[in-house]
DNA sequence: AATACGGGGGG
DNA sequence: CCCCCAGTATT
C-alpha cells in the first residue's frame, strides 16, 4: 500500500496552487473563479496548443497577439490562413498554425461556433490530443479527466519512483495520474500539477524543500529525485547541408517562396534554397541558385530542428533590374509581416544585418 | 512502436 | 556553449 492515501495528494496540491499559482493571460484564478468566473474556452485551448512543446515564456506574446487580431473562434475560422501562418511565425511546430485553423473551422461549422466540453468531443478536433483534451476539459469545463504533460510525468514518476523508462512507462504514469486526479477542481488540480512541475519539480535541482508533497514522495526518501524520469537513450543527429539565396533587386525587394504545404516548415515563406541533403562534393552551390547572378558568400547559418542539424551557406545577390523567378520580390520593409521561420530569418540577417530592424 | 516536426532556456 | 525540454499526427 501507498503510503499516501489518494485524496491527501490532491488536497496538498490544491492546498499549494492556492498560494503560488502563477496568474497568466489565458488563467481564471481560484479566487476568481470562486466568484463565479468561468475559464474562457476559446482562451483555454488557444493557450494549450501553444503551449504543446512550448515555454510559457515563449507563448505569453503570441497569446496576446492571436486575441488581438480574432477576438472569438468563429473570427479565427473566418481568417485568412495566410494571416494565421505569418502571426504564428517564430512559435514553430507550423502543422500546429494548420490544425489550429482546422479546429476553429470545425468548431464553427460542426459545432455552431461552440466548444464541445467533453474529452471525447475534444480530442476529435484537429491538432487536439490525448493532453490538450484533457486540459480544455478539465480547466474550461470542470470535467475530472487527468491531464498527462512533461511537467506532469516528472512529478508523477518523482512521487512513486517510476523506475521503468518513457516512453514505455506512459500508461502507468498516466494510471497513476487517474488516481490522484479529484473531482473537485480537477482543472486546478492540473494547472497546479503543472506548476509545481515547471517551477519547484524541476528537470535539475528540484527545491523539494519547497514542495508540498515532500512528506509523499517516494523518490525524495529512497532515492535521488533528480534520476527521475528515467528515459530511454537518445540518438545523435544527423547534420544536413544546403545553401540559401538572398537576392535583392533594383527596387530593394528579395524574392520570397512558398513551402509545400505539408512536411518540414510546411507553408511558411522561405527565401530560395537548395534541398538540405546536397553534399559539396559535386559542383558548387550557385548553380542551385534561382537564377545566374553575381553571388556573394555571406557566411553560414546553423540551426538544430528536432532530428538534425542544418547548416546553411548563405549568400546574396544585389541585381540592377529584377529577375525572372518562381515566387515573389518582397520589400524589405514588410519582411516581417511575412510567415518567414527563425530559420530563414537567420538566413536573410546575415545576407542583410538590418533587414528585420524597426 | 517509431519517426517527423521548431525553438527557447538553463547549467 | 552544449544539453535538455516537450504534444500531435503519421507511418
Amino acid at each position: 500500500m501507498p503510503q499516501q492515501p489518494e485524496p491527501l495528494v490532491a488536497k496538498l496540491l490544491l492546498a499549494w496552487y492556492d498560494r503560488h499559482h502563477r496568474e497568466l493571460p489565458w488563467r481564471v484564478s481560484p479566487a476568481m473563479r470562486g466568484r463565479g468566473l468561468r475559464a474562457n474556452p476559446y482562451h483555454v485551448w488557444l493557450s494549450e496548443v501553444m503551449l504543446q512543446q512550448t515555454t510559457v515564456q515563449a507563448v505569453k506574446p503570441y497569446f496576446q497577439k492571436f486575441l488581438n487580431l480574432w477576438p472569438k473562434v468563429t473570427d479565427l475560422a473566418a481568417a485568412n490562413t495566410d494571416d494565421v501562418m505569418a502571426a504564428w511565425a517564430g512559435l514553430g511546430y507550423y502543422a500546429r498554425a494548420r490544425n489550429l485553423k482546422k479546429c476553429a473551422e470545425a468548431v464553427a461549422t460542426e459545432h455552431g461556433g461552440i466548444f464541445p466540453d467533453t474529452e471525447a468531443g475534444l480530442r476529435a478536433l484537429p491538432g487536439i490530443g490525448d493532453y490538450t483534451a484533457a486540459a480544455v476539459a478539465a480547466i474550461a469545463f470542470d470535467r475530472q479527466a487527468a491531464v498527462m504533460d512533461g511537467n506532469v510525468e516528472r512529478v508523477i514518476s518523482r512521487l512513486y519512483a517510476i523506475s521503468d523508462p518513457l516512453p514505455g512507462a506512459k500508461p502507468l504514469m498516466k494510471s497513476k495520474v487517474v488516481a490522484v486526479t479529484p473531482a473537485e477542481r480537477p482543472g486546478d488540480f492540473a494547472q497546479g500539477m503543472m506548476d509545481l512541475g515547471a517551477t519547484i519539480c524541476t528537470p535539475k535541482r528540484p527545491a523539494c524543500a519547497l514542495c508540498p508533497l515532500n512528506g509523499e514522495c517516494l523518490a525524495l526518501r529512497d532515492h535521488d529525485p533528480e534520476r527521475f524520469p528515467v528515459k530511454a537513450a537518445k540518438k545523435e543527429k544527423p547534420v544536413r547541408l544546403g545553401a540559401a539565396f538572398v537576392a535583392v533587386d533594383g527596387q530593394g525587394r528579395v524574392l520570397l517562396r512558398r513551402r509545400t504545404a505539408s512536411g518540414l516548415l510546411g507553408g511558411m515563406t522561405e527565401v530560395p534554397t537548395t534541398d538540405w541533403t546536397s553534399r559539396k562534393d559535386g559542383g558548387t552551390d550557385v548553380e542551385h541558385a534561382p537564377f545566374r547572378a553575381d553571388w556573394q558568400p555571406c557566411g553560414t547559418v546553423v540551426h538544430v530542428f528536432t532530428h538534425f542539424e542544418l547548416r546553411l551557406s548563405v549568400y546574396r545577390a544585389h541585381l540592377n533590374a529584377t529577375a525572372n523567378a518562381d515566387g515573389w520580390w518582397e520589400p524589405v520593409e514588410t519582411l516581417g509581416e511575412q510567415a518567414l521561420p527563425t530559420v530563414m530569418k537567420k538566413a536573410i540577417t546575415l545576407a542583410i544585418p538590418l533587414a528585420f530592424q524597426p
